[in-house]
RNA sequence: GGGCGCUUAGCUCAGCUGGUUCAGAGCGUCUGCCUUACAAGCAGAGGGUCGGGGGUUCGAAUCCCUCAGCGCCCACCA
């Protein structure tokens, strides 16, 4: 057979990922196995694959594959998500490309519209998936808007309203005026802004009724000018005075007692308003006199509300200034901000301007664009009750957050909560079934909520009269939050909503592992919490392992416009799917950010390449079943394998803690350093000489649980060489063959010790060898030097070994090392390699002069704790004979190295 | 303003409830090798007073306090 010295990703991993589909090996279906399963968190419909989808998809498919090999029934469902807000967005930029307007549409056609952009680009990321391997039971792909998953919805959205606990309420809501839509408090994500403070004049309206008199404690007269008395107001968003309702001052605020029960003018606009007092002004804050906007800001608002102020909204849904104001009217809020100013200074009503750092909230799907506070009626869903159920199983533990310092996060968020707005003024998305009756007053608002129209007619006419006919009902406009859909996944991809108790939801829920980024968690763990608990009465998923951010090496996010985001696509094609993979998990600490590499995806391709060659150099043996097998090979196979079964058991132990990067480092270690680097080293034959059939035999067996440890990680080049390794059958797969081993025994615990100790002795020699730059081809004779050995040198299999790995002609027992030698130490025991002149005597003395030193320093600490009554006396027994066996050990060390100085004369 | 986390080799990180020669790993660096599986390789080497200071202890990278720097989350001071 000829083989490549390369090894070529893409071939391989295109036939194995239609060798797995072809045989159906992803699907799962209840049966008599434990089940372990996963749900995707599913991407936007139409978006394309990026770094973090990589990095998450590769820890899902990691755990997937490992729970086949396990022995458990994996089921990993994968899906899309309708996004509301981003795809609509993206629809409606389309049309606009057309020149084709939003409300120039009806919903139907709109709703066409964004179907045919669904289906146009919907799914090629799922598609993308399949390039890094994912193992998706692609039968199941299932859509935050398909029929099931709607009905869903639709059912979970009336029976919560049934419960109470989905309510229409007028509040203070956060208003995109892009999108044009409302937001939940969590899609607001706040900047700090360098802005203004801009510090307007607000002159006294009643001071000839009800004179005033400022003064500072000298007696002089403030706040006046050639136009009366004033009162100064510091905001930063100048544009909203035409809105202001009053103005509040602390009634504690002695600088402002001036002002108590009189009224300012807002300036430009000339409404005379009330001074109110209220003690949330902060009496420090600018001038302690605070606008009050009642229709724009939140805490305005509520001030409003305790003082019964007037509300005039200015803005429309757009952001632009509505006719309610008496300026600007049509102009956009950003414009106007510039505009005002200019036109405050021009009339000598704005005092001053200041630089001031606030916060400003954008849109979580639309960054370019401040979100404005807004007054309307929307849907909530209220929190406390699902607050209350989704606490408990993350604090005693029954779901567990990897790592663990998230459940505080949770914990402060499920503490405070908010009520949840589930609305939104988008088509694209669940739409409420709710349905109104018209009342003719804009005040009273009448209606049902029911599944279909005809249970909405049933029920307006028990609830509002028989008079009602269907054409009176108006089915709201709104959608839900995408979220409200979302919630449900781990549920409804198993129709557990519809069809509670199927054997499907009983079997697969709760699903074992969820894999996200902490970004999400209010957004979307969260509430999957609470949705299980409230439609299951349990967690959705014992686990949670949350993904860090991927970076870049400098650290900074991945961004379109620092175009530091390599494409996926191209990376797989570079270093194959395994190289990626695993240069994406070797970055990868739970819950660390990953600072992702080139270099780490072609450290990737090289292990790859290692598989490879190790594979080709055993094929490429001459098996011969009439020659004895070695006892040097006895002893190498069954330290291997014992090798194998420690390493495994600590890779498990790995992955039962979610550490897979260190899992994954540990088998690359256990095959590049253990498997190529030493056994196969150990039992390799001659050039050309033939290998006898038990080592060969041994050999492949223990290649085949290398490669089922390494299969998680990098599937296509473990299934092509374990096809290769053995005679395999159409269908058969390493992915599916259960891999089990058992813990090492003592007697094997102790054979890896021995080969430690061996290594060792490999590796002094070979320094020695590099030093003097003495050929790989001349013999060495290696002197074991000591009166009666019993370390590894005195057991004829190790010995043989030595020789082969050291490239030694002989070893010898000398009681003394002769002249001219160079010695070194495996723990206290001391070897010497006979080099004649080629000893540099007054190096190898200085050497050896500095080691004692260094001992001598080390046993002078040690002495002086063992010389410390305290330390005996309080120190375990175990701990103090440590420690005089270090002394021990040092003494006859330097003892060594003193017959080391001697020798060299 | 609250809360959480981080600071260990040039880089990225591991070091759990204090005590195995505990100061580690991978990568990078340096040196020598085209040794007949692999130069995408092999062999060898160097490299850190564990952010600063203080404390507890017989003993601290590990526990406590404090300072500095960095990061994240939450919060209605305009």
């Amino acid at each position: 057979m000829e083989l490549a010295t390369k090894y070529s990703p893409a071939e391989v991993e295109a036939k194995w990922y239609e060798y797995w589909t072809k045989h159906k090996l992803f699907a799962s279906k209840p049966d008599g196995r434990e089940p372990y399963t996963i749900v995707i968190p599913p991407p936007n419909v139409t978006g394309v694959l990026h770094m973090g989808h990589m990095l998450n998809n590769t820890i899902q498919d990691i755990l997937i594959r490992k729970a086949r090999l396990d022995g458990k029934n994996a089921c990993w469902v994968p899906g899309t998500d309708h996004a509301s807000i981003a795809t609509e967005a993206k629809v409606v930029n389309r049309l606009a490309e057309q020149g084709i307007k939003k409300r120039d549409l009806t919903r139907e056609e709109f709703l066409k519209h964004a179907w045919a952009w669904t289906e146009e680009h919907g799914g090629i990321i799922l598609k993308q998936l399949r390039k890094l391997g994912a193992s998706c039971d692609w039968d199941r792909t299932a859509f935050t808007m398909d029929a099931q998953r709607s009905e869903s919805v639709m059912k979970v959205f009336c029976d919560l309203y049934d419960k109470g606990l989905i309510y229409r309420g007028l509040r203070m809501v956060n208003w995109d005026p892009k999108a044009q839509t409302v937001l939940s408090t969590e899609e607001v994500i706040y900047r700090d802004e360098k802005s203004k403070l801009y510090y307007l004049k607000y002159y006294v309206a009643d001071a000839d009724v009800n004179p005033v008199v400022p003064t500072n404690e000298e007696g002089e007269v403030l706040h006046k000018d050639e136009k009366g008395y004033y009162a100064v107001v510091a905001t930063t968003r100048p544009e909203t005075i035409m809105g202001d309702t009053a103005m509040c001052i602390n009634p504690k605020d002695p600088k402002n007692q001036w002002l108590r029960g009189h009224k300012v003018i807002v300036p430009l606009v000339n409404r005379v308003i009330p001074v109110i007092e209220d003690r949330y002004v902060d009496i420090e804050f600018g001038t302690g006199c605070l606008k009050v906007t009642p229709a724009h800001d939140v805490n305005d608002y509520q001030l409003g509300k305790t003082h019964n102020l007037e509300t005039i909204d200015i803005f429309n849904p757009d952001g632009t200034i509505s006719d309610q104001s008496p300026l600007y009217v049509g102009m956009d809020r950003m414009d106007v901000r510039v505009q005002i100013v200019k036109d405050l200074a021009a009339a000598a009503l704005l005092e001053k301007v200041e630089d001031y750092e606030n916060k400003v909230g954008y849109s979580e799907r639309n960054q370019d664009t401040a979100v404005e506070p807004r007054l309307c009626k929307q849907w909530f869903l209220s929190m406390k009750h699902m607050a209350d159920i989704a606490l408990p199983p993350v604090l005693n533990g029954d779901l567990k957050f990897h790592p663990t310092k998230y459940v505080t996060t949770y914990r402060n968020w499920l503490e405070n909560i908010q009520d949840w707005c589930i609305s939104r003024q988008l088509w694209w998305g669940h739409r409420i079934p709710a349905y109104f009756i018209p009342t003719g007053e804009e005040e009273e608002e009448k209606y049902v909520v029911a599944l279909t129209p005809e249970e909405a007619l049933a029920k307006a006419q028990e609830k509002y009269g028989k008079d009602i006919t269907m054409e009176m009902l108006h089915r709201d406009e709104d959608a839900l939050d995408t979220w409200f859909s979302s919630w449900l996944w781990p549920i409804s991809l198993f129709d557990g909503i519809n069809n509670p108790g199927n054997e499907e939801i009983s079997y697969y829920y709760p699903t074992s592992d969820l894999v996200t980024g902490p970004d999400i968690i209010f957004f979307w763990v969260a509430r999957m919490i609470m949705a299980g608990e409230e439609y299951m009465g349990d967690i959705p998923f014992r686990n949670v392992y949350f993904t860090g951010i991927v970076r870049d090496k400098l650290g900074r996010k991945m961004s379109k416009s620092l175009g530091n985001s390599p494409d996926p696509l191209e990376l797989i094609e570079k270093y194959g799917a395994d190289g990626v993979r695993m240069g994406m998990m070797l970055a990868a600490p739970a819950g660390n950010d990953i600072l992702y590499d080139d270099a780490l995806c072609a450290q990737g391709l090289a292990f790859c390449n290692k598989m490879w060659n190790a594979f080709r150099l055993v094929k490429g043996w001459e098996v011969r079943t009439d020659i004895d097998q070695p006892e040097a090979n006895v002893t190498s196979i069954a330290w291997m394998q014992a090798n194998v079964k420690a390493t495994y058991a600590e890779i498990n132990d790995l992955y039962s803690k979610y550490r897979l990067n260190e899992a994954l480092m540990a088998a690359f270690k256990l095959f590049t350093d253990e498997f190529s680097g030493w056994f196969l080293e150990m039992i390799k034959p001659a050039y050309q000489a033939p290998i006898d059939g038990k080592t060969l035999a041994a050999t492949l067996d223990i290649f085949d649980q290398l490669l089922h440890i390494i299969h998680p990680f990098m599937p296509f080049i473990t299934e092509e060489l374990w096809q290769h390794i053995a005679e395999r059958k159409e269908g058969e797969s390493l992915m599916v063959s259960v891999f089990k081993t058992k813990e090492p025994t003592d007697e094997e615990e102790k054979l890896i010790a021995l080969v430690e100790e061996m290594k060792q002795i490999v590796s002094g020699v070979r320094a020695i060898r590099q030093s003097k730059n003495i050929p790989q081809r001349e013999p060495l004779v290696l002197q074991v030097v000591g009166a009666a050995r019993n370390g590894v040198t005195s057991i004829p299999a190790f010995a043989a070994i030595i020789e082969k790995l050291a490239g030694l002609g002989k070893t010898e027992q000398v009681s003394e090392k002769g002249e001219g030698t160079q010695a070194f130490l495996v723990g206290t025991d001391e070897y010497a390699v006979p080099l004649g002149n080629l000893i540099d005597a007054d190096a190898e003395r200085e050497k050896a002069e500095t080691e004692i030193k260094r001992l001598q320093g080390f046993m002078a600490g040690i002495e002086k704790k063992l010389s410390n009554e305290r330390f005996v006396q309080n120190a375990p027994q175990q701990v103090v004979e440590l420690e005089r066996k270090k002394l021990a050990d040092a003494q006859s060390k330097i003892a060594a190295l003193e017959a080391t100085i001697k020798s060299l004369g």
